[in-house]
DNA sequence: CGCAACGTTGAAATTCCTCAATTCACGTGG
DNA sequence: CCACGTGAATTGAGGAATTTCAACGTTGCG
């Protein structure tokens, strides 16, 4: 096991390209900080600097660690909630991979988002106080659950933690908007693109290899997400395989040319 | 003018059409309680029960009237903020109608939203302190601004300030939703009706016709919106004229059959 | 081993965009 | 008050991008 790293993400180590279905973590100590049969706490979690305490002190993480319950954990294809159901909690996620979806009166079904560790899910219910999507794991995965209504009221006792949950919140806003403007404007080699940058970008941010990494979702999905048919996004891999930008396999993704991925999105 | 109306909107007062310049508002006693040069406070304002202080008692009220300044005015066509300018202060409409405008690297700008009175604009920003998109007024606007840095404050000390504030961003992060869904999945009328409708519903929620009303925004604005090119918007249009579901001339729309509307939703 | 889900590829069909011409609405200045 | 100019809107024809339909290959799981 890796040495104990308590300054968050380790933003410049890079792990071995996940083969298929090996787990994801570039870090060992995310679930425990002193044996594997520990419960991990905000405290010493690696995703500190990323998820909910972000910016927090000592003094203020104990606080956060007293409401949170580490114990959910789901197995791919589970729901961890869905459109209409009772908001309960938020879940920041530990590991693993979910997307979330929101279906349509007619049917119709699309991928509104897809969330990796030290991401926050659940927000979109905090209006209505109901979900208005489905969470679905789409691979193993364990989630840090936050009771909503303790949240509440300890983010009142804690300015910084109020602070900290805005600025979440507005980034999902301006996340979304980004959507918008890659749906609303880009064709489909450039929505593509950005999709695969983007999950570059977090990728890196926790300590993988931005440029090799595994998608967790099917050419469906991540079309349903773009706003594109499948055969499409398939098409959009091979061509952009066929310029020698990236390598494709299945699910697994090789970026030989970061540089070119990006021009490839100014038309 | 007419009578004060505590009961914050109006459901079921319907303006007359309005004419092409002439003001939108169907209730007279937005912007004063007593005399049209008095300062209008939350605590008396018709668009009360859409805008910050819903859900907020009397002393609530009192408290947060005495950070907001409701000094700020726009002429057509001025900008409220510019993408990358500091965040100083959220704004509510109290007259008028806005867009906001993201703009991407390569010169493409995409319309994100239009806002109209008792919506909450600039919380966008609170994610990074500055402001990620133009919000320009689309017709003569005054606006109640909201320092930022205060409503923090005080929202710390009122509880249901802040749950409702969490509601407000929510309910944006909902609305953004939808509009990636009808991004992605949606054709083009499809798309003009689900924009028409919800104009129908917002103007009716403020008291005004849900079957007559003008638009403030042009075919290419409502495009960019869409995720569509003027000409499309244009032919959309007088293709529901043809089909006897709207009558439009220029700017103003009369929605002959909000049932059929609705049903052109479902392909 | 075989089935089922996933992925790739091709050809035809459709939707939307681009380009272009024309009309309309509105504000300005003569 | 009218003429004019400008920006906005409508409409048509042709073309480009994406979807649809279909066939086939691959992967992984029971």
């Amino acid at each position: 096991m890796d040495k104990e790293n308590k300054m968050g993400v380790p933003a410049h180590v890079h792990a071995v390209p996940p083969s298929d279905r090996a787990p994801l973590f570039a870090v060992t100590n995310v679930g425990s900080h002193t044996a594997s049969h520990c419960i991990t706490l905000c405290e010493t979690c690696v995703l500190r600097g990323l998820c909910l305490p972000a910016g927090l002190n000592q003094n203020e993480v104990e606080r956060l660690d007293t409401i949170v319950n580490r114990k959910r954990s789901l197995k791919r294809g589970d729901y961890l909630h869905r459109a209409g159901g009772e908001l309960q909690s938020l879940y920041a996620i530990r590991t693993g991979f979910l997307k979330t979806c929101m279906l349509h009166d007619d049917g119709r079904e699309q991928v509104a988002g897809f969330h990796m560790m030290g991401e926050l899910v659940g927000m979109d219910a905090i209006g209505s106080g109901k979900h208005v999507s489905d969470a679905i794991a789409l691979e193993d995965s364990e989630l840090c659950e936050i009771p909503f209504a303790e949240f509440e009221q300890l983010s009142h006792d804690l300015p910084a933690l109020q602070q900290h949950f805005h600025r979440i919140m507005s980034r999902e806003i301006t996340r979304d908007h980004g959507v918008m403007l890659l749906l609303g404007s880009m064709r489909a080699e450039e929505r593509l693109a950005v999709f695969l940058l983007n999950l570059s970008k977090r990728f890196a941010a926790r300590g993988y290899s931005a440029t090799q990494f595994n998608l967790r979702m099917t050419r469906e999905e991540i079309g349903s997400y773009l706003g594109l048919k499948l055969e499409t996004v398939s098409r959009a891999f091979s061509h952009f395989q066929n310029q020698g930008v990236i390598n494709v396999q299945n699910k697994s993704i090789e970026i030989k040319d970061l540089g070119r991925l990006g021009e490839l999105i100014n038309r």
